[in-house]
DNA sequence: CGATGTTTCGTAAACGTTTGCGCTGCCCAC
DNA sequence: GTGGGCAGCGCAAACGTTTACGAAACATCG
């Protein structure tokens, strides 16, 4: 291990002025600069990223909490932070929370220990244990969820968008739509779309038809079945998440409705499985890298606190049709 | 932020008594060990992780490294190093290696600088470079790949995985099997697996018609559209990546073929994925949160060099069914 | 030419830990 | 009663950086 001392002694300068150079400060002539350089490349010397952090009091690790690792939609977030993490010269550490955020406070805290320069928080409400976990030394922002007030946020206008989803429904002449909502205690994201689906039904004068998943794909053929069972007349169903509406079209096949053609089934998110499932999913488009990428920025830009809000946008796919005749 | 020295302060004893105890050293009384432990509840202490990754020369990080971070492959595996790695005490570290593993050194070089506890190298072949930059201090394992000799490995045996499936889909009755393989330069197991497939193809004196993919879904199309020119009667098609699978069954739909009745297709890895699509896949499962949580727990145990083979197994679904008649 | 400023650089003290070493008591055996 | 052994603990030095401070060298200007 090469450290500081052995550049200073082969350029024959003292550690500070290797250091200074290292960092880009000023202070040196620029024949030392030249001397320092060409040794750090002969002794291929990196700084030791821990002995840094401890004496500035803080490191170039950003961390990423997700509610699960392999989930599509946080997969896409991060790999927007990675990206803008490593062309900042950051790196980035990863760690799931739980569906019900368990083991966030946990994760603040070693971050803590690693002084982190920031967090990012994907789609979890923030908890008061999470606030203490986190101190006030750190950063945080909150991407595809609007927790408000305390912490900056980066989402779509999720209210609006459902509300879109759900118009566009409505003008391709449905009338009986039914809505699979998110587990509205896990990601809080999911009553303010339905908020937004109801304010449109409501508008239209159209009854809704509302059930619960968790956003995954096992949740959504029970709560299709209630759906069904509570408006057989069903023509079209908006599921809040890709996932779901995957297993809604999947299942209504099995059912041996045709999609789109007996009933249309809208995603949301637009990830990588709204185009896995046949017919490829109409769905609501969140700009997930973009988000990750926006979210490292304005993590190190720290300032404004103001919730940043993303445009949605409709995706039409096969999944999505005009309202069968009759 | 609060130091061991606070903690020493609190207990009326040295930072080195302190620091013992919280590392379950020995050395100390009952009644010191009581003082210090209800201090360290009380200041609400945790120990820097940077000082002592410092001083120990060893921090508590695991990094993964995998070409893309939205895959689903390597999601699962890194849902299970995560896992395994937090329930140990470790963190981990995210790297994007790229598909054709251009910034794995990069990574590896700056893992060295937070001195890792080892790294996690996913579906990536090990070029001098990165041996170059891991250095010698920091162990390997490398996941999903078989890479051969200098560092362990953790992955199924791809060449009779893929002669497996290909057995199996003979069993089916099929004669013309096409497969879709992945990108040989890049994940150097398709290679292995397509000898796999050509050696079942070669005993049952079958011909073989094999096309390049790239693992990803868009590379699918074009590949079955080759496949079908060269073999118009295929009546199978083995795709090395669920996701090329998928768009494969979409695409036949779209083409007008049946999926299975017209033409079975199997996939490989069983993702999440393998299950989004309908017909769901019939795929070759590997045990991906598995070896996720192997590959860390041999990293820390950190003897015993040998590859280590994984079972695999052929789950079937909707995707495959015997030969059509005629 | 002296005074004053400005570069350029080195010295040394920190950052928060861990750990080798040694000191103090105490127990016990002779 | 002396000595050896051992448990319990503190001192202080390290780990590899960064940075405040000051010293030297040099330029500038009256």
């Amino acid at each position: 291990m090469v450290t500081i001392r052995d550049v200073a002694r082969y350029a024959g300068v003292s550690p500070a002025t290797v250091s200074r150079v290292v960092n880009g400060l000023t202070g040196y002539s620029t024949s030392t600069q030249l001397r320092v350089e060409e040794a750090v490349l002969a002794l291929n010397y990196e700084p030791d990223s821990l002995a840094r952090g401890l004496k500035t009091k803080q490191s170039a690790v950003i961390g990423v909490l997700a509610p699960l690792v392999s989930d599509a939609l946080a997969s896409e977030i991060m790999s927007g932070v990675e990206s803008a993490a490593r062309s900042r010269g950051y790196s980035v550490m990863l760690g799931r929370t739980g569906l019900g955020s368990e083991h966030a406070a946990g994760y603040l805290r070693t971050l803590r220990t690693y002084r982190a320069a920031g967090v990012i928080l994907i789609s979890a409400a923030i908890t008061a244990d999470m606030r203490r976990a986190l101190g006030s030394a750190i950063p945080l922002v909150s991407v595809a969820i609007r927790d408000g007030l305390r912490f900056p946020s980066l989402a779509i206008d999720d209210e609006r968008a459902a509300y879109d989803g759900t118009r566009y429904l409505i003008g391709l002449g449905h009338r009986h739509i039914g809505l699979l909502a998110g587990d509205p205690q896990s990601v809080l994201v999911n009553t303010v779309r339905e908020r937004g689906y109801l304010r449109a039904m409501a508008e239209a004068g159209l009854p809704a038809v509302l059930e619960q998943g968790n956003s995954l794909y096992d949740s959504a053929p029970p709560a299709l079945g209630r759906l069904l069972r509570r408006d057989p007349l069903l023509t079209a169903v908006f599921a809040l998440s890709d996932e779901m509406a995957a297993a809604v079209v999947n299942d209504l096949q099995r059912l041996g409705r045709r999609v789109p053609e007996d009933v249309s089934v809208l995603g949301f998110d637009n990830t990588r499985t709204a185009r896995h499932v046949h017919p490829a999913l109409s769905t609501i488009a969140q700009p997930l890298e973009k988000m990750g990428e926006l979210a490292v920025e304005r993590l190190l830009a720290g300032t404004d606190l103001r919730p940043r809000i993303l445009p949605h946008r409709l995706v039409e796919r096969g999944s999505t049709t005009q309202v069968p005749p009759g």
